[in-house]
DNA sequence: GGATAAATGATTGACTTCAATCATATCACC
DNA sequence: GGTGATATGATTGAAGTCAATCATTTATCC
């Protein structure tokens, strides 16, 4: 029998939140907490899957949390490429007992599964990233300290003053930051908002490297982040005929070697 | 054919770490990350999931995050019992454009789980409760604002100096605490830093409300919270009655009906 | 109000997953 | 070094999952 187009609607985002509240749910479950067929059920997660609402999976699906998280993981696999050789490197500058700040976006997470393998001895790890989270909060002997700030819709960072404040009380050894575009004028990030707690965590870090791969190089971004003069270390797969190419030219010893 | 023991060990932490850091993985690619049978990999999961340090799904598994937070859930039978009760009745207090804080524990996921059903305009929720985020992250028109701090290790929430210096700069026109016993001299918790961070609460909150379910009835805890003297709502599905029987009197007006 | 389109549940057959069993290889212990 | 214990992969049958199809019911549109 035919239902009226809300009542489906009303079900799928029943379904959906079901699915942000519970994680995982196998069709059985769903079945029995929505009063549908298994049939129906499918057709449900079908067409959720389609607007990537929520992940299938064989025999149940994850929510939109979850499959945010898979995906943004997928994009990366472990330990190979330009991010894999860039978090590399960027982990063989971090000692034993040393503050380390590691800022949003997929290098970072690819730093954070580098750690995982390889962890100094009495870390801590600062961070505005909710999504280290799942792979730093359970390393045994690391101390994370999260940000405070306001949650960003449809991400899972955390900015705004209160962001800038929290840094601002925090002692760094070493930052990990990165951007999203490269140009002759130095780097370029989308928000005003990322800026600002960047150049926050510069301002406390006694060192800041900027990881960038060869994708970044010639974007720009509405915002203005820092010039090269002012670039102590960059990490990045670009050799030095490439940036110069690109009419940048980096002073020695700023670009790491060792992940091109 | 058999295998040293340290090399069957770590299979198994690499197992739990790649589930970690994908969340989600069927078999099929479980088998192929670790190289092995699907049989072995099968009986790895069964393992693991006895240690509980894993979910098993139909068709793969859940990495230990997400099992956490599922369990944590599943406690919840959703809007049901008396934390279903007493989050309603939270929930009545809460008008559009309030800052509301919540703390941790179950109770604070009831209330947010209610709040997907009804929610308030404009709402600014302030929490220092991480496995919240996964539930409110996504409301569509609430502003969420975490509080900084360190990350508790296996748990998924937010304590030390940071946290309480994050809370004294917020303006919170309604607190939701909760505590874990309840005796004739007041409230009692189990960690200084919680108690410190609740205070903390207090003192910026217009109105504090303390949510507490019959379980927590007689009960002690290590450290104090608050006597009842100063308590000026208390939202609980126990009754004045036993309220009495227990050896405490409330100022009338302070338990909030609806709850019972 | 009638025609059309859409949603539902049941059924089917192909495919997948799963636990149990078994033979084999080799580690661990004495 | 011999013996027992144990991890492994292959196999198998039972159970579960899935997409496609079909008849039925009913909302939506004109």
């Amino acid at each position: 029998m035919r239902v009226p187009k809300q009542v489906v609607e009303a079900r799928r985002s029943r379904l959906t939140e079901l699915l942000l509240e519970r994680g995982y749910l196998p069709i059985s479950e769903l079945c029995e907490e929505l009063g549908v067929s298994e049939a129906t059920a499918r057709r449900d997660l079908s067409v959720l899957e389609g607007e990537e609402r929520i992940t299938r999976t064989y025999g149940g699906a994850l929510g939109e949390f979850n499959a945010k998280f898979t995906s943004f993981r997928e994009r990366l696999r472990h330990g190979t490429g330009a991010k894999g050789a860039i978090a590399r490197a960027a982990v063989s500058l971090i000692k034993p007992g040393m503050r380390v700040y590691l800022d949003a976006g997929t290098t970072a997470f690819a730093i954070a599964s580098e750690l995982r393998r390889h962890l100094p001895e009495r870390l801590t790890i600062i961070t505005n990233n909710l999504a280290l989270l799942e792979t730093l909060g359970s390393l045994p002997g690391a101390k994370t300290i999260l940000l405070g700030g306001q949650l960003l819709e449809r991400q899972s960072v955390l900015l705004g003053d209160e962001a800038v404040r929290a840094v601002g009380a925090q002692e760094i050894d070493v930052a990990f930051l990165s951007a999203q575009g490269m140009t002759e004028n130095g780097l370029w990030n989308s928000q005003r908002d990322i800026i600002r707690l960047q150049q926050g965590v510069m301002k406390r870090a006694a060192r800041s490297c900027f990881c960038l791969d060869r994708s970044k190089l010639g974007k720009a971004a509405p915002e203005h982040l820092i010039t090269w003069a002012r670039i102590r270390t960059l990490i990045s797969d670009i050799t030095l005929p490439e940036f110069r190419q690109a009419g940048i030219t980096l002073k020695p010893g700023v670009l790491l070697p060792g992940c091109v």
